[in-house]
DNA sequence: TTAGAATATGAGCACTGTACAGATTGGGGT
DNA sequence: ACCCCAATCTGTACAGTGCTCATATTCTAA
């Protein structure tokens, strides 16, 4: 896609910010979030060491510009499944949570590092998160239940624990596989737990 | 609690790698997990930066002990709750689990990074997860579902997915905090998701 | 007692994050 | 058209890191 280690012409790259998160990502998929480094991601671009520092005071700002991406297209997301589905607004959500982290599995894995959510530190990461909550509580917005911002959060939690341990493959020898469809996760879940409601 | 950084009289420290595994979890839950450096645990065990070597081949092993450690307390925990406990198990469990992330935040930071979840590589991370596995299957065993994995899986996918949620303040601007109670959260959810069911 | 296994040391290599001084260039005001 | 400044990029430098290895010390089992 980019112009990955390619030597360059000009002496202004042009859009090396954009590029520094593209090659992280696809460097996050491919060989690890551990494997990304600033020195790295720089050689990818084609670039001497320094030159990122002009976009990223230092390697968690490149993390946390990741994290609000995905924050961000997860919240429209979000938004598209408002305007275009006309089905129950929760197992939809869940649905749509899943599918994101699915196709986007390396920014998941960078929004959810507990090392970047200190808000101070990351004012942007936070801005966007609460941006998907929004969007979040629009789509709820019809659905009648006694404590919308409860239901809120624990679908959103429920989307999160399925998403997290499905891509971990931490679930590969139990029922859930990582082929199973978004569908049937969401289904199943909803059905057994309210066959278990009753009983509490 | 263990002497940290203190000079030592005795050419061997005696027990290493114990002392290693606790300050990197000291280390992880007062300045992170970024500040977890093999020599900076070796230092703070009072030992050379080549030591640590002869308990682990690399600083991802040294995390895989915390991981595993992590998950067979977590597994105990469990056994305890089936054990002890005589209300329902599903609310119990999720209790049990948002209990353990408090306890040991340190370790349940560990326990889900995506960088360790390859069996391959971390097998002892594998099969004491699978321990964890295991004792959530014994504690669902008299709840009768038509689906007793996929029920569990649910389960533990909600106790995760709230877990991290407000281990990050990332729930704080919501319904939930962390300082609410776990019995509260897990009472809620059951209660939304059951008055949900019905719908969809 | 003594050989060998286990453990600890310290030096060394390649790499990293970050800082900084100097080079290059694009764009706004004259 | 010019010039100047701010943004961008280079190259070098330093401390800290993971990891290796030859060497030193101690524990243990025979």
């Amino acid at each position: 896609m980019s112009t990955t280690g390619k030597k360059r012409d000009t002496y202004h790259h042009g859009a090396l910010r954009t590029e520094l998160v593209d090659a992280s990502v696809r460097l996050i998929e491919s060989e690890g979030i551990g494997s990304v480094s600033l020195r790295r991601v720089a050689r990818e671009a084609g670039v001497s060491p320094g030159a990122p520092y002009h976009h990223f005071p230092n390697r968690a700002a490149l993390l946390s510009a990741i994290a609000a991406q995905g924050f961000r297209e997860l919240a429209a997301d979000i938004d598209a499944v408002g305007r275009t589905t006309r089905a129950a607004a929760a197992p939809a959500l869940v649905r749509c949570y899943l599918d994101f982290a699915r196709r986007r599995p390396g920014h998941f894995q960078v929004m959810w590092r507990h090392e970047l959510s200190e808000p101070e530190k990351h004012p942007d990461v936070q801005s966007a998160m609460e941006e998907a909550f929004g969007a979040l509580a629009r789509l709820l917005h019809d659905v009648d239940a006694e404590d919308q911002a409860g239901l809120g959060t624990m679908l959103w939690a429920l989307g999160h624990g399925l998403a997290s341990l499905t891509l971990d493959h931490q679930l590969d020898h139990t029922a859930l596989k990582w082929d199973t469809t978004a569908d049937d996760l969401v289904e199943r879940c909803l059905t057994l737990v309210s066959g278990l409601a009753g009983r509490s």
